[in-house]
DNA sequence: TAGATTGTTAATCGATTAACAATC
DNA sequence: TAGATTGTTAATCGATTAACAATC
């Protein structure tokens, strides 16, 4: 557990470092160094090898990294190749958009399952899945393994269902919900708060405009 | 500039206060102590001061914080109390759905155009506003004052587009494509990566697993 | 006043960067 | 081989936590 420990922060940069070198494949790029790396993604050449020698020397002295072997690898750190199934609780405009996302397949999610309160909307059908009355969520999740249960409903509503949603067997809870869920700590949760990424943005825009008058 | 720089680390913890300041205020709550919201938002009360004290002291000895007063001074050091102009560009799922949420305008931003190349789409209206052709976004720019420009488009559109809504004066750019813009380092910008956080999850679940088959 | 809790300084911890020997 | 670039250790930097005097 000590051992094999990898800090968040480096975690984090990993769809990154996947992302870009996807582009690069796409490209035909056969090797890149951790210096050109560092410039294209404007961090450190140093920081770049650090996060990658955490998992294992991908590169060669010399040579640099080589772009397929590199992604393929950190697409088996991130467990892409591993087929997740999603569902999305609450029908909104988010819920909807996110099960409209095709994108999400590209990474292996897919959605079956999409729920909400909502009798209007019970029945139709989104990229092949129909929207069902939230009141299966229990009967569906004995009946499926649910790896992600995306949180797209009123903030008020979200702490319970979420708690209701770990109880019954969701692996994980990606919450849109703007509230912070008090869950077991060995519970799976990542959040994706809109409105505090737009406040940053306020943040900085209020920062600038006084800067500005200075 | 170096005397009043605050942390990246500090403003994003800054609207997860105000998120949960707003919800004590709602409840009635007139009174809190650095320990009980730490034991709510699960981290140090040291932190808590630590942080709000880069702003000034808001509190009171032997007291603790004003709820009203706090939740207020957070407000002003973010900016909501300014009212913001956002445009959606690109008007896909996720553009729509943005379009679509209410929620922004209780922080004060408020959807003054939405623009796609879809001409099948135009004249279509969100929330009493059209969509409009693409080309006409920097005739838009030059006649509205654009805060935020929420970028919805697929990936590859996204670089150059990202520079021509900068060059034509939006001032700041909400990113939702999955591409790291490589803009000035002066501009703006929010990276909202949907695949990124879901590749976290991934990632995670990915672990657990491990763990449990140990 | 006594108790509570802040504001703030000092200590610790962790993450990033620099440096360089190993080696392709 | 010589040049390039990694893997990895050591140094630096920044952020978090602890501690406590100030004070309501």
């Amino acid at each position: 557990m000590k051992e094999n420990y990898i800090a968040m922060a480096v975690i984090r940069r990993l769809p990154t470092y996947y992302r870009f070198l996807g582009r690069l494949m796409e490209q035909g790029v056969e090797r890149i160094s951790s210096k050109e790396l560092s410039e294209q993604l404007q961090m450190t050449a140093s920081q770049i090898r650090q996060d990658l020698n955490h998992f294992g020397g991908f590169g060669q002295q010399g040579y640099g990294y080589n772009v397929k072997n590199l992604y393929q690898e950190i697409g088996k750190i991130l467990g892409v190749e591993e087929s997740h199934n999603m569902i999305i609780v609450g029908a909104g405009n988010l819920g909807q958009a996110l099960a409209n996302y095709s994108s999400f397949a590209k990474r292996n999610f897919h959605v079956i399952g999409i729920f909400d309160v909502n009798p209007k909307l019970f029945g139709m059908t989104i990229r092949g899945v129909s929207i069902q009355d939230i009141d299966c969520l229990q009967q569906f999740l004995t009946e499926h393994t649910v790896d992600v249960a995306a949180l797209t409903v009123p903030w008020h509503a979200a702490p319970e269902l979420a708690a209701d949603l770990v109880k019954w067997g969701a692996k994980s809870i990606w919450n849109f919900a703007p509230v912070d869920l008090k869950l077991p700590p060995d519970v799976l949760v990542e959040n994706v708060q809109l409105l505090d990424s737009l406040m940053r943005l306020s943040y900085s825009l209020h920062e600038r405009s006084l800067e500005e008058e200075a």
